[in-house]
DNA sequence: ATATTATATTGATAAATATCAATTTATTTT
DNA sequence: AAAATAAATTGATATTTATCAATATAATAT
């Protein structure tokens, strides 16, 4: 965790997060007083599982992955973050610890945002409370799709959703480079690694995908979907 | 759904949620005036997973499982209601949708509570809004406890959580009856029933549980315990 | 109470997935 | 570039879990 700026405002920042775009000029002058800019080398972590909660954090620039840390060293990977994506933590209004670790899977920025700061605006403000209710609830919606998929899919299907997720939300190609290793596809899935290799060996014998050791082409995107489908 | 009733008023009402504790006098009547009370018959639906998210529920008398429809028919459950449980609901400001199903698994009753009102009285209250949150952030942790429990740990350590979950949070004893199938407590687990039925077995044998059809007795909840956390 | 239906149980087997060890390939350091 | 380290891959095998079919038990209707 290197250098911290505070070169720009609020005001005319055009990295902010829509969210934002609901507070009054008084609010984000409010919110610009105590934020702070953060560059994180790849590999560290914005949020640590179990620490405390004292910022919101916005990912202005890099990428990030969210992931939970079971018990047995089994990590689950929620989502992919890239600019501009909030993030908020459950532990909020609840015991202010995070529940879930944000690490950079490449040169990142972030935004920090004081939670009680944050606290205070979202009190004054009922159109800013409303969307984030929404945020919150779209994080919902997508951690119920992740539940059913992880326990009702088979390995195939599974595999198949990762690399659908990665073309169609994160990198918004059919072919793209990645700096997530295979490990991280196996903890985007509930897999070991080897068993997610073996899943990836397959697709790509049968002509569905291509990769080399971090980069992706998937070249039959119905046939994955197929696959997803029927597990 | 059969009767409903509306034969007491929010204000005098001892029967509420906490949330709405955080209320004004004014606010309670506002809500009084919409809402209404539905009995159910066990087995019935208060939410369907799809249908249009138009209330929110408070589950009044009774019991009911939370559970989501996965695509090949198999549902996750996600949580048992008792009194006084709120049900929103994910779909709340974002597309007005349930994305999980609540079915009665005893005659039951729920006060029902129009949406818009309530986003009204959360716009106009922003303690109870910041309430409202805590609420939706504390599903939030129990749905990671969920994933992480499913992805991670195996069969007999997700029987043992579901056990324990029976005793300590729904029931609040070691010795419960219940109206829950075994393929209820497959769905609780994300395990074929025959397997739920083998490990309970297993457990039985060993002396850590004893069970009949509809009851449950968990004998030696130290080591269900210690078979949930080795997994 | 008997018949009917649904639920629970058991056994045998197949399928899915993880584990472990060895090897190869890529990445980083010297 | 060579050496050292980390990541990816493969194969063999064990473990976990599901499936299918049969039977038993419980719950409900007649």
């Amino acid at each position: 965790m290197a250098k911290f700026s505070k070169n720009s405002i609020c005001y005319t920042c055009n990295l902010k997060h829509n969210l934002f775009r609901f507070l009054t000029d008084d609010e984000l002058k409010y919110i610009n007083e105590s934020r702070y800019e953060v560059h994180y080398n790849k590999g560290e972590n914005i949020f640590k599982q179990g620490d405390a909660f004292t910022h919101i954090a916005c990912l202005t620039y890099g990428m990030a992955k969210v992931y939970l840390e079971g018990e047995n060293d089994k990590n689950v990977i929620l989502r992919l973050l890239k600019p501009v994506e909030l993030i908020g933590s459950p532990g909020f209004q609840v015991d202010n610890r995070h529940h879930f670790s944000v690490v950079t899977i490449q040169d990142s920025r972030a935004c920090l945002i004081d939670a009680n700061v944050f606290e205070q605006v979202l009190k004054s403000n009922s159109s800013f409370n409303l969307e984030f209710i929404k945020y919150i609830n779209n994080a919902t919606i997508r951690l119920f799709n992740k539940l059913t998929g992880l326990t009702g899919k088979h390995m195939h299907g599974r595999i198949a959703d990762a690399l659908l997720y990665l073309s169609d939300q994160v990198y918004k190609k059919s072919s793209f480079t990645t700096n997530l290793s295979r490990q991280d596809i196996a903890d985007m899935t509930a897999l070991t690694k080897e068993s997610c290799i073996r899943i990836l060996k397959e697709f790509k014998d049968e002509g569905i995908i291509e990769y080399g050791s971090n980069s992706f082409n998937l070249l039959d995107k119905e046939k994955l979907e197929m696959i997803s489908r029927v597990s």
